[in-house]
DNA sequence: GAAAATAGCTTAAACGTTAAAGTAATTTCA
DNA sequence: TGAAATTACTTTAACGTTTAAGCTATTTTC
């Protein structure tokens, strides 16, 4: 069984002091004597007490622990986001508690509500469904929150929250140009889910470039992937299959284009030659030598340095009831131009 | 300025009855008459209320939550243990904290006495050093906690501690032997830190199985990389440069493996015609086309699932003082053979 | 019809900590 | 020298919840 827990009290009867003075000499107070204080420590330290933090943040309404929210962790997009995350944090003495929604709404509602619950400071939530009913008691409630990678258009609220994304139209436009620049005009587009912003806001750009250019795409080349290794799979080998295939492939994300890839590759695809392919986030894996995918990404500084950045300000300031605006940031984009784009292959044709 | 919360007394104060009462309802225990119940429960859903988390912990000494220390969520082999991890507990109606160590013991000892204060119900370590001062302490307090991929050898703790891990030394010796039946003899070894039980133990298994063929390798062939891929990326440099270099390389992990990938090709170094490449792990990477990587991982059930279910059940388990001997398992592992290890080139030529 | 049981609620205490206010002894300094 | 200020502590209450125990009025039991 677990040991009992040494408590304030404890260290008090032996010190022959109150709680109340122990308290003050551990978190190093004035109002005590230096050899009372010595004392304490002392004992403190004989005894192993470890504060418990769960009775402090009761008390000073602080948890010192900010919430993460994401699809899942095992996606290397948001890994990263989670290590960047908690290394700005630190420096600024949060935890973060992660939790995975995996593309679930319900399952997103109760991790908000578990972590309102255990008191975190703020949420930087990465995961939510653009129309989501729980961003709006957020608001309502003035919890400190900041969207990434996400934002909401309810108009309600749409301007009362702090979002950092990238800009997806732009990055979506940019990305057929140069596709069609390449020589195609027969371009596949794997979304990632609709019921994101960052998706439907690429996918906007995408349609517009191609309305620009005269493109006006085969229904079928525009598939919802939802983000989803093994939709995007399937996607690919029926697109390729098709009598009268597209010649390039944009996928909403690094994990689809991968996917893709390997459908197009067991097919005997060769790619750029045969089927152009285009990803988006730059994940680590690929710039892998023999990968080499063509990708977009953010600029930096990262969503994640800055979302933290916002979030912790919003915090410190959500005392004071000046309205503050809202930061809403848009990051640009820039293309990681590599093999599967066939750039490298003919250039720019037009 | 963040909304003041609602609380049961709150609740209590508009319905007209005491705290207590609110409790019961809210918690659907007897004792409430159906129409005071349902009363409440009305104007709780109307005031929005949400349970504090904090306060039902302090009370009830229960945090419905887990802790998970690992090295860092951005290396895929932790992020598909923190999810695995993640899933397992939420069946069981467990939050995780997932904390990142980042190979740093003075961190790690902070990051567990905070899940400790917090109250995490038990912890899940797959980051410590294997002489970790801090392992005893908990182990003192008689903690629950499961170590994962990592043993500790400290006699007065050893056989008191739940671990599961992988039979490093076999994988070890079975990689020298896969090598050398291939027809290595020259084969250079990246290990992970030699901080950790996991590594010493392959790096044992690899002495053993070179000692039991009578190779006597060139200790510069042995490189302590760490897990580092910036440090196996130079050391396969260094490598690949010798005057008499080795013909085939051991990577403790896909990472690193991945890395001297890239320092070989980069190099002009064929793979696996003029050097045989091993991993560990089986990371996801490692099966993607034109990375096909060699390599060995552990047999289902994984360490994640075994792990958390053994923690659960000792969490059940701890308010009971009939002594019960700690889980102490190992798990075998497989060699998963593609193309970096040559044997789809020449298969074995002894 | 009196004793016993029950239903429906309340009171009070507790979890471990901190903050505010109070008290007694000591020091300061005009 | 003596009022004011300071020092070193203590007392009390609070954070939001749960729980054990208590109380009262009603119902059941035989």
């Amino acid at each position: 069984m677990t040991k009992k827990k040494v408590t304030i009290k404890d260290i008090a009867k032996v010190a022959g002091v109150t709680a109340t003075s122990v308290s003050l000499a551990l978190n190093n107070r004035p109002g005590l004597g230096l050899k009372t204080r010595q004392k304490i420590i002392a004992i403190a330290e004989e005894l192993n007490y470890r504060p418990d933090l769960v009775a402090r943040s009761l008390i000073n309404r602080k948890s010192q622990t900010l919430g993460l929210l994401i699809k899942n962790v095992s996606d290397p997009f948001f890994a990263h986001l989670v290590d960047d995350v908690e290394s700005v944090a630190k420096d600024s003495g949060y935890n973060v508690m992660v939790c995975n929604v995996h593309n679930n709404r319900d399952l997103e509602k109760r991790h908000i509500e578990m972590l309102v619950g255990k008191r975190v400071e703020g949420m930087i939530i990465s995961s939510v469904n653009f129309d989501a009913r729980h961003i709006r008691s957020l608001v309502e409630d003035e919890f400190p929150f900041v969207l990434v990678n996400r934002r909401v258009y309810d108009p309600e609220i749409a301007n009362r929250i702090n979002h950092v994304i990238v800009d997806g139209f732009e990055a979506g436009y940019q990305a057929i140009e140069h596709l069609y620049r390449l020589g195609h005009d027969r371009i596949a587009v794997l979304t990632g889910t609709l019921k994101s912003s960052a998706n439907i806001e690429k996918t906007n750009g995408v349609k517009k470039a191609m309305h620009d250019r005269g493109i006006f795409p085969d229904p079928r080349f525009i598939i919802e992937c939802n983000n989803s290794k093994r939709e995007a799979y399937n996607a690919a080998r029926n697109l390729m299959r098709m009598e009268n295939p597209p010649t390039a492939i944009f996928a909403q994300d690094d994990n689809m284009a991968l996917s893709a890839r390997e459908a197009l590759l067991q097919g005997g695809i060769r790619i750029p030659e045969d089927m152009a392919l285009l990803g988006f986030d730059d994940i680590e894996v690929s710039s892998l030598t023999g990968i080499e995918l063509s990708t977009i990404r953010e600029k930096k500084p990262s969503m994640a340095r800055l979302s933290v950045e916002i979030l912790i300000d919003l915090i410190k300031n959500s005392g004071s009831n000046k309205p503050r605006l809202p930061k809403q940031i848009v990051l640009k984009t820039e293309h990681v131009i590599r093999k599967t784009c066939g750039f490298y292959l003919k250039g720019y044709v037009r």
